[in-house]
DNA sequence: ATCCCGAGGG
DNA sequence: CCCTCTGGAT
């Protein structure tokens, strides 16, 4: 199987076997979304979805935020992993949102980095998720279901599985295709002892043909 | 014990 | 590149 074919069978089988709409982050708007995203690092989305209900309403807005005291924030968020370090990130990316972006989220993946707690991977998301960009977000989850079917050679960092899987997936579904990969990397092709008997892409797998010889 | 849609610093 | 941050569910 070639590698477009196996871009091919995935995309298609993924398209008609939506994994679904699983827990997702809430939000509103996109300073909600980037407030969630910075908290969801190694959290799940249902977690996450618990504490920032109380966060939008002490700081609605970004400027607020930038306001808001670490005593104050930090009880709100220290239920989830790291919040020592997510609350400072937090007031530090309201801050420089509010200082050099004019309280507007920034809406491109070089500026975004710059913030605080504000990594590739969170930038892909707000820039696919809110403004439709064609770019890709690799977790743990993409990066390592990417490598395993053989969507991603050699692929040492997220960096590089994030290109070639952009050079690979059609603009308008990369985001869906994002979301698949997570889904799919975490109820099948789970990190250890992959379910490969539950898993309906096998046949284009790399991983499981080499199991199977 | 191991896993959750990582980022920053050394 | 590896290390640390560090809470809760399973």
């Amino acid at each position: 199987m070639t590698k477009q074919q196996r871009y091919q069978f995935v995309l298609d089988y993924f398209e008609k076997h939506n994994p679904g709409a699983e827990t997702e982050l809430i939000y509103h708007n996109p300073y909600q979304l980037l407030v969630a995203v910075i908290l969801s690092a190694q959290c799940t989305d249902k977690r996450v979805n618990m504490t920032t209900p109380a966060i939008f309403e002490k700081y609605p807005d970004i400027k607020s935020l930038s306001h808001a005291a670490f005593d104050e924030l930090f009880p709100l968020i220290k239920s989830i992993s790291y919040p020592n370090n997510k609350a400072k990130h937090l007031i530090g990316m309201a801050r420089m949102v509010m200082e050099d972006f004019d309280g507007e989220i920034p809406d491109t993946v070089p500026e975004l980095i710059k913030l605080p707690g504000v990594g590739r991977k969170t930038a892909n998301v707000v820039t696919s998720v809110v403004y439709h960009q064609p770019n890709m977000a690799v977790d743990t989850h993409v990066f390592r279901v990417a490598a395993r079917v053989g969507l991603t050679q050699n692929a040492k960092t997220p960096l590089q599985a994030e290109q070639q899987l952009v050079r690979h997936i059609p603009k308008e579904k990369i985001y869906r295709a994002h979301h698949w990969l997570i889904l799919h990397g975490r109820y099948i092709c789970v990190a250890r002892n992959p379910k490969c008997d539950q898993c309906g892409i096998r046949k284009a797998c790399k991983y499981y043909a080499h199991l199977t010889g």
